[in-house]
RNA sequence: GGGCACUUAGCUCAGUGGUAGAGCGACUCGUUUACACCGAGUAGGUCGGGGGUUCGAUCCCCUCAGUGCCCACCA
């Protein structure tokens, strides 16, 4: 019987046509399986893959984890789907495809938007199936007639019917704040996509008047509205309320000076400049003095350009005008002192790091504190609640108080971006009379309430996460009743736990909202891949791993031993290639156990193999009770979401027991004839059941051994737990 | 500024109220017919410092030090 199996084992061998058995044998769709009606279904949507990004080690780790959940609840008897998807990914696609423009020389903002999208769309559509097949590779038993894509016109219905029920309660609304604006892709970003850095800048102390004031932005000065002061500040008292002229080098003009307890009497000389068109506190101080100010005059543009507001500086870029500014106060002795190093923290996009321009430009927002007309909590309450009353749980515990921080001082939340590459907003505005139509449908013509043609469509896209985060129910729906009523709510969302707020809470949320149900009964969070001496994969440090190229030289079941091996959720995991070569070495061991095995028992030894062979020495009684202990602390693992101890206790029983310790024991055996009809029994059953217990791991070579047993009617696959 | 973690063998990390674990690495021995991608064995840790609770703490509490993460952000 050994003969056909080669001393090494090669996953090239094997793992190409093993997915394939897999996939003809349908069992990846759960409807499919065998007695499915008579089976509970448990369910797990695929976070999406970023259509668009290439393989790397994150998509192994969810894959792994996933795959290792839902192959294993598939050989305990449930109706296991696995529902896998892309995303379009607006703004990171947007982002990557705009660079590709920028290498050709071109620019979206030389094209026409319908060419941008055909374009974007191609070339999206061409790098979603090397993602597919990607996950094909590492073994994902996901089911594929079910795949998804969230720019499908079924999917966007959803999204569609969602914004115009919360227009229709009164949870999203237009508003003309001041957001966080990207000169360089220009578009408006919520908090989390932007990021801060410590800069190095001067600070400005400027002569205002009788009042001098610091400010590290000058050339701001032609949108200032007013001074402020802290009103506890003794030094400012008498300007409170008073009039002062200063020089804006456009002229004179006449400011007053406010109190407001927002301004830090130890920053500076304790007075700042009011520009609310263009910063966030700013902005705030002036809602707050309305009557007595005037509002926001927008001096700089989507570009980061001066407008005409500024005068003979209208469009200078802001750091031309910063210069040009400074040096034309300096010449009217404006300026008092400079502090060359002063340290604070600039905002930027988390995408392209320029600095964040802070804009008021209306946008769509979703309120997170409003209850719901139907008396049901705000969306914020409703997820808080979820978690409160373990509706939802977070694995670990650690990420639940980090979600209930972040929910307890969660903002509106804009859903809108001035991008191309998403979900167009289904709005027209009348030009005549302002009003605005929520039309999905995209067929009105004229206004509803003046009846005028001159209407127009919303140019913006949604925000991404407004789509992905009705994903579990909308790929569901997407595909009918039936489908929704029986796989929904799923059993466990899996990610990374970096996007815990953009992603997981948005989907409790909008699930609540829609559905009335929660999404998911578990989250189950994952950390970074790092390399061996724990530093971030990136592009620049040259350390990026990547799994196909470790998929050939060490074989899927490798990868996916090492990525699970030491992982406890939400850790982060350092992968060192020793790492996945030592797993490589214990698939070979498992394949080796199986030639030692096949090659000393008979193909009747492996027909009786249902119950427990009995013991009849010592180390026999040893192994099969080792098998019934390491049989219940891998499922017990893995019913509590502990892979890593799980994939150990089967690590250890496999070499160390198994092998190390019974086979050695079972040479002498097979040679008494009083022992050695019982010993093989006992192989052959050890071989059958630790394979099971392996499956969900290291799914190839358990699969490709099962095939050689003899007297084999099933795949591994379905096989029972 | 607010919050949350972590500190265990040379390295990377698990783990538990009751004589400390894995992987990799090191050392010694072994040409045993499943595997040298192997086997047998050895060395190596007062589980960050200090204090407390307890019959007993690496595990619980307090405190100090160091590291990391999340959130907010001052012009």
């Amino acid at each position: 019987m050994v003969d056909q199996l080669s001393p090494q084992y090669n996953p090239k061998d094997t793992e190409e046509e093993i997915y394939k058995l897999w996939e003809k044998s349908g069992f990846f769709n759960p409807d499919k399986l065998p007695q499915a009606k008579h089976r509970q279904p448990y369910t797990i949507i695929m976070p999406p893959p970023n259509a668009n990004a290439p393989l790397h080690l994150g998509h192994a780790l969810f894959v792994t984890i996933e795959d290792i959940i839902i192959r294993y609840q598939r050989m305990r008897g449930r109706r296991a789907l696995w529902l896998p998807g892309t995303d379009h990914a607006g703004f990171e696609t947007q982002v990557v495809f705009e660079k590709k423009l920028e290498k050709e020389r071109r620019s979206r903002f030389q094209m026409q938007r319908e060419e941008f999208y055909k374009e974007a769309w191609d070339f999206v559509q061409r790098n979603k199936h090397i993602t597919e097949e990607g996950l094909r590779r590492l073994g994902a038993s996901c089911d594929w007639s079910r795949n998804t894509f969230t720019l499908d016109p079924e999917v966007v219905k959803i999204v569609y019917a969602t914004f115009k029920q919360m227009y229709e309660d009164g949870l999203v609304y237009r508003g003309n704040r001041i957001g966080n604006w990207c000169t360089k892709h220009q578009t408006a970003l919520s908090d989390l996509e932007t990021k801060y850095e410590e800069r190095e800048d001067p600070l400005y102390y400027i002569k205002y008047g009788p009042i001098t004031l610091a400010t590290v932005r000058p050339e701001t000065k032609f949108g200032d509205t007013a001074v402020a002061v802290n009103p506890a500040n003794k030094r400012y008292e008498k300007y409170i309320g008073q009039e002062i002229e200063v020089d804006t080098l456009l002229g004179k003009k006449k400011m007053k000076v406010i109190g407001d307890e927002a301004v830090d009497m130890a920053f500076g000389t304790g007075a700042v400049k009011v520009t609310p068109a263009h910063d966030a506190t700013d902005f705030d101080i002036w809602q707050r003095h309305q009557d007595e100010i005037p509002g926001p005059i927008q001096i700089i543009d989507r570009r980061g350009r001066l407008t005409e507001a500024a005068g003979l500086y209208a469009g200078l870029k802001v750091a031309e005008a910063r210069e040009k500014v400074v040096e034309d106060m300096s010449k009217r002795g404006l300026i008092e002192k400079i502090d060359q190093h002063y340290k604070h923290n600039v905002q930027l996009c988390y995408k392209c790091g320029t600095v964040i321009e802070p804009l008021i430009i209306p946008q769509w927002y979703v309120t997170m504190t409003k209850p719901l007309p139907d008396g049901r909590p705000s969306l914020r309450d409703m997820a808080v609640k979820a978690i409160n009353d373990g509706d939802v749980k977070i694995l670990t515990e650690r990420f639940e108080k980090i979600f209930m921080h972040w929910m307890e001082g969660i903002k509106d939340w804009p859903i809108s971006r001035q991008i191309w590459w998403g979900i167009p907003i289904p709005v027209k505005y009348c030009k005549d009379c302002g009003a605005i139509i929520v039309d999905t449908e995209n067929k009105v013509t004229s206004c509803k309430q003046c009846s005028s043609k001159h209407i127009e469509a919303d140019p913006d896209t949604f925000d991404t996460w407004f789509s992905s985060g009705q994903w579990p129910f909308a790929t569901l729906q997407a595909r009918g009743k039936k489908d929704f009523e029986t796989y929904f709510p799923t059993q466990v969302m899996e990610t990374a736990a970096d996007i815990l707020f953009f992603w997981v809470a948005r989907m409790i949320m909008l699930s609540y909202y829609r559905t009335g149900k929660e999404p998911f009964q578990y989250v189950y969070l994952h950390g970074l891949v790092r390399d061996k001496d724990r530093q971030k994969m990136s592009k620049s440090k040259g350390n990026v791993v990547d799994p196909l190229g470790v998929i050939e030289l060490y074989g899927t079941d490798a990868l996916r031993f090492a990525l699970i091996f030491s992982t406890a959720a939400g850790n982060d995991i350092p992968l060192a290639e020793d790492k996945i070569r030592g797993m490589k070495y214990f698939v070979n061991k498992l394949w080796n156990i199986t030639r030692y095995i096949l090659s000393n028992v008979e193909a009747k030894d492996f027909s009786k193999t249902n119950t427990a062979p009995q013991p009849k020495t010592d180390v026999d009684r040893e192994i099969l009770d080792g098998l019934t202990r390491v049989a219940e602390r891998v499922t017990d693992n893995l019913d509590n979401f502990m892979f890593h101890q799980a994939a150990q206790e089967i690590y250890q029983f496999v070499w160390h027991e198994l092998a190390d310790k019974y086979i050695e024991a079972s040479k002498p055996q097979l040679q008494d004839q009083a022992t050695a009809p019982n010993t093989r029994l006992i192989l052959a059953y050890l071989l059958q059941k630790i394979l099971i217990l392996l499956h969900p791991f290291t799914p190839f070579v358990t699969e490709a051994i099962w095939r050689k047993l003899p007297n084999r009617k099933n795949l591994l696959i379905v096989e029972k737990w």
